[in-house]
DNA sequence: CATACACTGGTTTTT
DNA sequence: CCAGTGTATG
């Protein structure tokens, strides 16, 4: 067969396994995707049909990076084989099995957000007052009964933890309220599913029936559900290989349980382990410092990675006076690695999200492309998630954490108190929106906000009406005109950048491609289809690594990558360790895990780096070096202190923010990546030749970079001719703002001109 | 009764 | 540094 690349033996050793249960306890860099994909072109080149293959993974991006490399060996498209994360795999069979359950297969996924508001709703149903009780605690503790498979019904309301007995009243509530609004929150998406398998023996048998061999990657970041879930597709068969590394448990806080992988053996009697130890991405200096400090965690099974690679540069601690220069360093260090490489073999990994913003600064300041994985999201911004709230409560009218989020925007006159009279004048059996729909009958609303309250809801029904024939875009353009929504922003404040958003936002609905949602029901509108579809995304999913760019992310994101370049920023005791954790052993072991990660994403260069000084939340202090440090070996490390040479040359450049620059800035890597070169310093290289021609000189030392003559390049420069997904071709006209917030001014050949941000639209040179 | 503005407190990581 | 809440005003 074709389908095993060069495989050590123990890799061959998993590949091969035939029936019955496997364990694949894989070390970092062992080359476990290697495995899992040659193991699934293997059962399918041996004549498993891919139908009966589910491979479940731990993001939506490695599902396809996965689905994508079994196609490469296979010559062809796995097609039918179902692949995805636990949450997709979730909310697929839900919408599958919706007759015998009790939401319909138009249900609604509910994020954090949402479903806190359904939680305070819940809890002014029930009389628990929200200023003794978190609400955000109240929350977790459902999500965590959940996680648990706790129903609503089986929480002890005698017990004596007080908050327990309030989220037992709660529960109850809350569920009643999800189902009202037919909608499922985050949680659900698992323990919903795996009732659904175990109580009902026919619609279990089915499936696992139809997935004759179950596959899961990053087994060691499960929780309860997801293993009752996979031991109930597994009935019968056994059929079952997971792959993971308890080493690299770094989901606990969210209820993951180590305890699924180190179990395993005797959960699923007569599993078959294979070992891989052998790492193949790091060099020795950098295993030798992974080894060492995964060595003090007291919960884990013993295991050390062996490197194939010789030689290697030590890995380098280095401590600077403050965040600043933590990042400048960081910065001048990558110019100066330009001889080897790229700026997309580089990643600056962080315990926070909060640590991105002096690495921005500095990035760009010197002109070095950067993207950032998380943060605040596109999807979670405000101006987002008000406009896909609209969206969201025109395909589901029921939906009420839509209704209040956007009642009362734009301003209609519908304060709290009126809001209060509304709700205690629901009907029985009836949602939000009816009781809107006839406000003016409700006793106590007075008749100003009565009338408001009926315009609104008549517009969403009359949206809600057209909304399965018409084209997602369409709708949503209806939808922004018919509440005025473009206007009401613009008048906000930033309120350019968020009408250039929510225009981004518009053109990812045109962009979307609805067929290719697996499962959807039949009578889905197409803004159904793009909604069920962003529900899921994750950053990661977002993330494109074929670029060359400098990746800036938190170590929990980093998971399952790997980079020439990392560093490992902000060692410092209370922020990695974070805050508390090293109180407890469960929590310090934990940490210690996610800084393992954080080393073995790197193959050649290894830095970590701590400040002196550092703000955070808005105070300043003294930081002091993690204990991380004191538990690095000796020998392949070099400490040394950044200070204030080789200050002057940044300095000197610090003041200059020329608009010569902003090209840079908001210059975005193309995807041909890797054939360029790149170097710092007067003289050095020369221009990028792509563009117009309009590049002037750039007459000081900075970092420069010379794409090869095949690469396309975009230097977002006024009259330059470009491409954009949904508006076409066009021209820019002007330019402003810097980094990801660069927008650009474009007239557009359709006519009109917008404002389009690089940062999310997929623009191409002509 | 709604809204604008000042203040306070809490503060990770994310499918 | 942010969001969510309390107070003054229209």
């Amino acid at each position: 067969m074709s389908a095993a690349p060069e495989l050590n033996p123990e890799q061959r050793e998993a590949v091969e396994h035939g029936e019955g249960p496997l364990l694949v306890l894989a070390g970092a860099g062992s080359g476990k995707t290697r495995v899992l994909t040659a193991r699934i072109a293997r059962l399918i080149d041996e004549g498993v049909p891919p139908w009966h293959i589910l491979a479940v993974t731990f993001t939506n991006r490695a599902a396809g990076e996965m689905t994508r490399r079994i196609g490469a060996l296979l010559g062809e498209p796995p097609a039918g084989l179902w692949s995805g994360t636990f949450h997709a795999l979730g909310a697929r069979l839900l919408r599958r099995e919706a007759d015998v359950l009790d939401r319909d297969a138009h249900f609604t996924i509910y994020d954090r957000d949402d479903s806190l508001r359904a939680v305070k709703m819940a809890m002014e149903e029930v009389g628990v007052d929200p200023d003794r009780w978190s609400p955000a605690a109240v929350r977790s503790r459902i999500g965590a009964a959940k996680g648990r498979l706790t129903g609503p019904g089986d929480l002890e309301t005698e017990t004596f933890d007080l908050l327990s007995r309030r989220v037992a009243e709660v529960y109850p509530a809350y569920e009643a309220i999800l189902r009202r609004c037919n909608a499922y929150d985050f949680d659900d998406l698992l323990s919903r599913t795996v009732r659904l398998l175990e109580e009902e023996d026919e619609v279990r048998e089915r499936y696992a029936g139809r997935f004759l061999h179950v596959l899961v990657d990053e087994y060691q970041d499960t929780n309860h559900a997801q293993y009752r879930m996979v031991r109930a597709l597994a009935s019968g068969h056994g059929n079952v290989c997971v792959v993971g590394d308890d080493d690299q448990s770094i989901y606990g806080w969210r209820g993951a349980d180590v305890g699924n992988i180190l179990d395993f053996e005797r959960d699923f009697p007569g599993a078959h382990v294979v070992r891989l130890e052998r790492n193949y991405r790091s060099t020795a200096p950098i295993l030798q410092v992974a080894n060492a400090v995964i060595a003090r965690n007291t919960a884990r099974k013993p295991k050390e990675l062996r490197t194939v690679r010789g030689g290697g540069d030590p890995v380098q601690v280095v401590r600077t006076a403050d965040e600043r220069a933590e990042a400048e360093w960081a910065v001048r260090e990558i110019a100066g690695l330009s001889d080897r490489f790229h700026p997309g073999d580089v990643a600056v990994l962080y315990r926070t999200n909060a640590q991105s913003r002096p690495f921005e600064e500095a990035l760009r300041r010197e002109g070095v492309p950067y993207r950032i994985v998380g943060g605040v999201r596109f999807y979670e911004r405000r101006e987002i998630k008000d406009v896909l709230a609209y969206l969201q409560l025109v395909v589901n009218p029921a939906d009420e954490a839509a209704f209040l989020r956007v009642v009362n925007w734009p301003r209609r006159g519908i304060g709290s108190v009126t809001l209060g009279r509304l709700l205690a004048g629901r009907g029985e059996g009836e949602n939000l929106l009816e009781t809107a729909g006839h406000a003016a009958e409700v006793p106590e609303i007075p008749a100003g906000g009565a009338r408001s309250l009926e315009a609104f809801a008549g517009a969403v029904r009359e949206l809600h009406a057209v909304q399965r024939e018409e084209p997602a875009r369409a709708v949503a353009r209806a939808c922004l005109e018919r509440f005025s929504l473009r206007t009401a922003l613009s008048e906000e404040e930033d309120g350019e950048e968020r009408v250039a958003n929510v225009d981004e936002l518009l053109a990812g609905i045109a962009e979307f491609d609805p067929s290719g949602v697996e499962d959807a029901p039949e009578d889905a509108g197409e803004l159904e289809l793009f909604l069920q579809h962003v529900a899921l995304l994750s950053d990661i999913d977002r993330y494109d690594p074929e670029r060359g760019s400098v990746s800036l992310m938190t170590l929990h994101n980093a998971k399952g990558l790997e980079f020439p370049v990392v560093f490992v920023a902000g060692l410092e005791r209370g922020l990695f360790p974070l805050g508390r954790a090293e109180e407890s052993v469960e929590e310090y072991e934990e940490e210690r895990r996610l800084f393992y990660v954080g080393v073995t994403r790197a193959r050649d260069r290894l830095y970590l780096t701590h400040a002196d000084r550092r703000w955070r939340a808005g105070s300043g202090g003294e930081s002091s070096p993690s204990p991380f440090l004191d538990e690095l070996p000796e020998d392949p490390v070099e400490r040394r202190r950044a200070g204030w040479a080789g200050r002057a040359a940044s300095g000197r450049r610090a003041g200059r923010a020329g608009s010569r620059d902003s090209a840079w800035r908001g210059k975005r890597d193309d995807g041909s990546g890797g054939d360029f070169s790149w170097r710092i310093g007067p003289g050095s290289g020369k221009k990028r030749s792509a563009g117009s021609g309009s590049d002037e000189e750039d007459d000081d030392g900075g970092v420069r970079y010379d794409y090869g003559d095949t690469q396309e390049v975009l230097s977002f420069e006024p009259g330059e001719r470009i491409v954009h997904p949904s508006f076409g071709t066009g021209t820019i006209r002007g330019l402003e703002g810097a980094g990801r917030a660069v927008k650009l001014t474009i007239e557009f050949d359709e006519g009109g001109t917008r404002k389009v941000m690089p940062a999310y639209a997929e623009l191409r040179p002509e």
